[in-house]
DNA sequence: CCAACACATAGATGACTGTCTATGAGTGGT
DNA sequence: ACCACTCATAGACAGTCATCTATGTGTTGG
């Protein structure tokens, strides 16, 4: 990366990579992305961890409302789905920054 | 990415990426590759903020002990280098999770 | 209509973080 | 030897965060 990081810039991507920079979530996010259609419901989610539902849950809020996983409901069950966009942008952010 | 990330592969990475989100340090990190040899000194790199002295060191520190920075003083002088392959790691790895 | 189930929200709490001021440590010039 | 300069460290403080328990919301089955 020749030219530096505008402020603003800067100041819209980090809050990307604070959603991604917790363990839990990184493991969320690669479980939902190594499911079937890159797809998985809440349940199966939190049996992986050694955490309770709601803590799942709100990682999950956190990786949706910053747009790396979408949301959809059918019937009882939630599903969280992978958005591959966001991630490929931030992968080509951070391979930017090294020439 | 097909295969989940295990336990101790998240909680390995995402200091990494902590180090990383913060929109200061982000700025930090692409000051210092954007600089000629991708390397600058302390002094060049606390006029580009409107934060004291000691803020840009802490942030520098933390660059450096997670491996993204490399240290050398000379004279007075302490310079910052990228230390590419770190970033490339994790770029390659955050890519990685969309198949 | 009610009970069971899946998930979300609210509120509390202890831990961590980004920032500051004040000070220390090392270096170079006179 | 001393001063000026560059950078790091220490300690304090306010704000944020990850987690928990308790509770709410919506859906399905009987």
């Amino acid at each position: 990366m020749y030219e530096p990081l505008s402020k603003d810039h800067a100041e819209r991507v980090s809050p990307l990579l604070k959603a991604l920079a917790d363990p839990v979530r990184l493991r969320l996010l690669s479980l939902v992305a190594s499911h079937a259609d890159g797809e998985a419901c809440v349940c199966d989610l939190t049996e992986a961890f050694d955490l309770s539902q709601p803590t799942i849950s709100h990682h999950l809020k956190v990786l949706h409302q910053i747009g790396l996983l979408d949301r959809s409901k059918r019937g009882v069950w939630v599903y969280y789905k992978i958005r591959s966009e966001a991630l490929a942008d931030l992968a080509a952010l951070i391979g930017g920054v090294t020439p």
